[in-house]
DNA sequence: TCCATTTATATATCATGCTATCTATCATGA
DNA sequence: TCATGATAGATAGCATGATATATAAATGGA
């Protein structure tokens, strides 16, 4: 999260000691870019915490969910693919599991590792709130143009 | 924070339902948005840390040092300027009192307010830190040009 | 004047990110 | 075959975000 309501104008950028190897409106650029995100991810995290969820709970479920060819992933691939580090994913999965959003058993295979499928519930939540999630991403892009 | 390591495609995109009210390519395009600040705000809390700071306590200082004609704010200005909530701010003016970087003290007039200002050790971190900040944002925005 | 309201800031507590470390299981080569 | 190292995941504990509430000082109308 970037923290800063306002940003500095290019002016006071160029007046900062150190700007002058690169434009202040580069310096700009990436304010604005980080600034634009920010809101989206608060607006998002809002959204998600209406619904009993979080942003990172609903990309742990997506990444199950949008995976072809498979119903299930163990911890170790959904961290993988979530930015997010190891102990984060056993305590997002500890949460989810008691919510009754996912289910996980051990592999038959190899006993260290977990598999972690969806629920129906974790699917039908998914279905409800994709639509509302894609509008929140297209109205924060229409709006900054 | 967005905590997805690879985006979706286009098509996976256009695969889930609620989607089609909105074009793919909007989608993707406010996915990378997050994406791209996410990998910023990640490299530049590292640079923070590697330096005993935080992005936030960064700001904190840099919303004090840029405001013209004015060597100080109070706590609700510095919170007025911040994107945190009071708490947030009010510890980490403990903080950075505690580590050198401000000062503070009871306004004359209305002994409500707290008067917050940087030390010289602030103004020497800043102008340290400062072109190395910049050098971060720029090169991040051409990486992704 | 004085009590009710507003304003400025701090405290308490929770949620959730992180790093460091632990346990359990698997794989491998002397 | 069994000791060594690698791998999967969980636990411990800290840092820092949030909301709700408390405290203290200023303000303003009866």
């Amino acid at each position: 999260m970037f923290f800063l309501k306002t940003l500095p104008s290019a002016r006071m950028v160029e007046g900062y000691a150190g700007a002058h190897n690169v434009s202040a409106e580069t310096i700009i650029d990436a304010l604005t870019l980080m600034r634009r995100a920010s809101q989206m991810i608060r607006r998002l995290e809002s959204f998600f915490s209406s619904h009993g969820l979080s942003q990172l709970r609903f990309l742990f479920l997506i990444v199950i969910d949008r995976e072809p060819d498979r119903d299930r992933l163990t911890v170790g691939e959904i961290t993988d693919r979530l930015d997010v580090a190891g102990p984060v994913v056993a305590r997002t999965l500890r949460v989810l599991e008691a919510d009754g959003y996912v289910t996980s058993q051990k592999d038959e295979d190899d006993a260290r590792t977990k598999q972690v499928r969806l629920t129906p519930k974790a699917h039908a939540l998914l279905k409800r709130l994709l639509p509302d999630y894609f509008a929140i991403l297209a109205d924060e892009i229409e709006r900054s143009k």
